[in-house]
DNA sequence: CTGAGTGCAAATCGTTTGCATGACC
DNA sequence: GGTCATGCAAACGATTTGCACTCAG
């Protein structure tokens, strides 16, 4: 599992200083199933510390996903990261487009592709996007009689 | 088949004038195979322009996107631009790292997904990223011996 | 004590916008 | 000729960097 002591015990292991900030990190990501931005990380450790500053948020983004902690993904609406999942068990994502929240997808399309034996796959990506059950009863439970 | 003339056509009809810089537009994407970076596009505007703006091909790669004549993919480092593929025959894409071009995959893993009732699936995506035939060629000539 | 971490300000990058001039139809 | 398109410059948001100060180890 990725609980905070994990989150910790990596980074100091590969020589970071464990700082009050990173401690909030480590809690934060470790409680959160879905992608954050940037900015939500800013306004969520905000509420602990009153002189914090976007750079930092940013550079220890960065640090952990370098070390390999967080991972990061482009959407359209810029980057969002989240704990990196264990490389382990290969899988993808559906992801709910109202609460950023992530389920597994253990089938891999790659095994079905017929891939061209002249294109060298280097990667690839499948993401299935849509809302999760929480997120549509919430929406039904709104818009309904 | 997405000809210069196809293009042009569709502009004109939905009002657009076509000014020397939209020909040039329409003939650069309908001879991509590729997505294309706006600085691409500029680089490649500014052969035949003298006093090109960068905001004149952001403002073109805009209105073209939104007229449906091409579409945006968000890469890690940035959005690109291509011709919009037909919607008729549903399909996914190889992209080239080295060129990035474009190749079909006419598989679509959704038909195989075992997506739980309680996600309401609203889009998907499935990309296959790696090195065309001819890159492949190119790489292995200029490092072998 | 010493270097890594932080906050601040400023730089940078990609992209968008307001406005006056110029070109399509 | 009226309107849309363009170039210019400036605004803008997201992210990065340089520097002096602070704190973890």
């Amino acid at each position: 599992m990725h609980t905070i002591e994990d989150i910790i015990r990596r980074m100091s292991s590969q020589g970071l200083r464990i700082t009050d900030q990173r401690k909030t990190l480590a809690k934060l990501f470790s409680e959160t199933q879905g992608y954050l931005a940037p900015k939500e990380v800013y306004e969520y450790m905000g509420k602990s510390y009153t002189g914090l500053s976007f750079d930092t948020v940013y550079r220890n983004l960065r640090v952990m996903e370098e070390l390999g902690v967080l991972e990061q993904v482009i959407f359209e609406d810029g980057g969002k990261f989240k704990l990196h999942c264990r490389e382990l068990d290969h899988h993808h994502h559906m992801i709910c487009l109202q609460c950023g929240k992530t389920y597994p997808i253990t089938f891999c399309p790659m095994e079905q592709t017929n891939v061209p034996d002249d294109f060298q796959v280097v990667k690839h990506k499948f993401e299935v996007f849509g809302y999760c059950k929480a997120c549509v009863q919430e929406e039904s439970a709104a818009s309904g009689v």
